[in-house]
DNA sequence: TATGAATGAGTCTTCATTCAT
DNA sequence: TATGAATGAAGACTCATTCAT
């Protein structure tokens, strides 16, 4: 009844998390050149002061925004229980995981291209950033080592190289999906994408058996 | 009469090629927001003005420089010769090949993520970009015929969802190496990533690999 | 029942003294336009919401500051006992002292050039001011009435313009020490200056004494 | 007929000085801190952009303002032929003029008021300065030389000094005429002044004037 | 053809000041 | 009394674009 109840004010913490969220959305959109202030101010319903009360500059708020997305993206991925599954199962859920975060996620695929673009002059200047990504590193070496035990998996394989590789599967098509429409006029959808992370899944899986020959040798 | 006419005739075309080239340069180090186009005139060697007499406005040169990019990533990938190769390695020069592409001519790469980062307005209006990439796609396609006739390729993978597998494992880890680099510790180099480009061969081979299964069925 | 009492009763009036002093340093040392209320805050150790309570806006508490710069200047003059001097050391000692006075409170010279930089617009709504000064021009007529009396001082000099001539000489070096040694070389210290004093006594001595001719005349 | 016509475009050496005028004008009434770029351009017909392409930024900008005062200030001062004048005519003359060139340049004693409240911060970082000054202070010498020469002067006074000295004499009440009325009630005006000029000069020959017990000893 | 000169419309950032508790 | 939270208005500076020659 009361109309449009604007979100609580004067409340610190609150504030700085909508601001932070407006940011992250207008970085990952615009770029680091191309986003505005304003916009972020607006989409936060906070004046331009406050950016820079709780922040800095613009350069300060884009390095919150930029660690925000990593933190963003480790709290998805704890969730996978991967323990009670097969190796195979498990990275086949990894990798189905994986293309499901960056669909869902997109401003972390863009944040990453934004950085990039920028040589990673950001990213450098952020503690943590490791541990962070770590416990997925480790998920994915006690897979690979559970494997290995079972007989499924070639040993050797570095965990991070196999993250890199899943990621790379699954990041390309999502990030450049509108180059590739145009340019290979594919439709790539959902439908398009859920197909690719099995063929994804395969592929890692043919690149992770052990050597046949090796065994009938 | 005619004064002095030190500049000479037919500069048109050079000037335009200069222009272009300065601001592929710009757009791909700066990102769209972040270029200017001052510092293209400096570069180009021209006067703002002849950058807009010849080329509309600052959309309009990216839009140019964006085909241009596409141009003359076409020119690179038209020099490989695979007639004559076994279809496996005629799979693994163009993997090494597409790595090496993307290493040595970063500006393409940028150019995928800043188009990418706009939602592809741009990529959108210009015209023959299919054509540019299609002799690549025909050329893996006669790959894949000659590999399934030979038996050594299963049937039933397109060319063009292939091109996008080996694109994917080569563009990740070239395109974020910023961020790869300090997220995961990883010195990615060009001998990490030459390594890099074996393992995704052996990848897609094995992915292309007919069932054992299948045949001892 | 009455909660927590901390702060001590009767802050009020060392609250606005140290606002006060804060805002005559700031004041002093950026000029009015170059003046902080967030630094004046910080400095006196208050919110700034204390400070508009207590003095009402930037404007104000300037003119209080300005006012506060005359009310502490008069009170180190009145510490002088010229009475038992003789009257030339009665003006070579408030000539000392006035350079003494200009180099050991800085903010007075600035506050000055600060509010004639204003072409005066505060001052003229300060009132006592007047009072303010004139115990200094009462002494320096006693001096003067005491000089001519003695036959030593020739009649006719007016205290007030004679404050002008000792200020002047004291002021300009020290106020101008930073562009004097720059522009002439020269080493504006406090030995440098403690001879300026010396030189101006002299001067205005010679200034006050009698004709020479006219006695012979 | 043609209504108000603008002063000359496109004509970047007259574009520079409009900017400097103004801004020699501004930053002298307003302080360093109290200037506004917007104003600048304003006064000088052009847009704000042409200040920054001009002279970088308004430190730059104001850096040159500074100068020019100095640089005005010469332009005046050699104007004064004291060759034909004897020694206590060359004098006066000198007190006179400075006295006049304060009054008529009140620019130049704000500079100087603004520079030091910044305690020296810029001017510091121009070069010549002592070259500019220097005509004068060798005048100076020259005279002092002279009345040496011809007896009427004491040997041993540094013209530096000298200069500082008259430069007191005739900055203090120009420079503060607006607290000096208001404190003393004094109404100071050219007339005043001109008195005050008379005042100094006899002040400074009586300081230059042979020791007479020295001769008569 | 070519460009130095010029600017309207932003864009980031700051500051005096007030609100809500 | 006291202050953390908040902002309208303005300030310095930039940028794509055009004008005049």
């Amino acid at each position: 009844m009361s109309g449009n109840q604007k979100p609580a004010r004067r409340d610190a913490a609150a504030t700085q998390r909508r601001i932070l969220d407006a940011a992250l959305s207008e970085f990952a959109t615009q770029g680091h050149g191309g986003a505005r202030v304003d916009r972020i101010a607006e989409a936060a319903g906070v004046s331009k002061p406050m950016i820079y009360s709780y922040f800095g500059d613009k350069e300060e708020l884009y390095k919150a925004a930029l660690k925000e997305s990593y933190v963003q993206i480790r709290q998805g991925e704890r969730a996978i229980d991967t323990d009670h599954m097969s190796p195979e199962d498990a990275i086949r859920e990894l990798v189905t995981f994986t293309m499901h975060h960056f669909i869902s996620k997109p401003w972390f695929t863009s944040m990453l291209n934004t950085e990039n673009l920028r040589k990673g002059v950001t990213v450098q200047e952020i503690d943590d950033l490791n541990d962070i990504q770590s416990p997925l590193i480790s998920q994915l070496g006690e897979i690979l080592d559970r494997g290995v035990a079972e007989g499924r998996f070639r040993p050797g394989v570095d965990p991070t190289e196999l993250y890199i590789t899943i990621a790379s599967l699954c990041f390309f098509p999502v990030s450049n999906k509108y180059t590739l429409r145009v340019v290979f006029n594919v439709p790539i959808d959902d439908a398009w994408l859920k197909r690719r992370a099995e063929d994804a899944g395969r592929m890692v899986l043919c690149f992770l058996r052990p050597e046949p020959d090796a065994g009938s040798g």
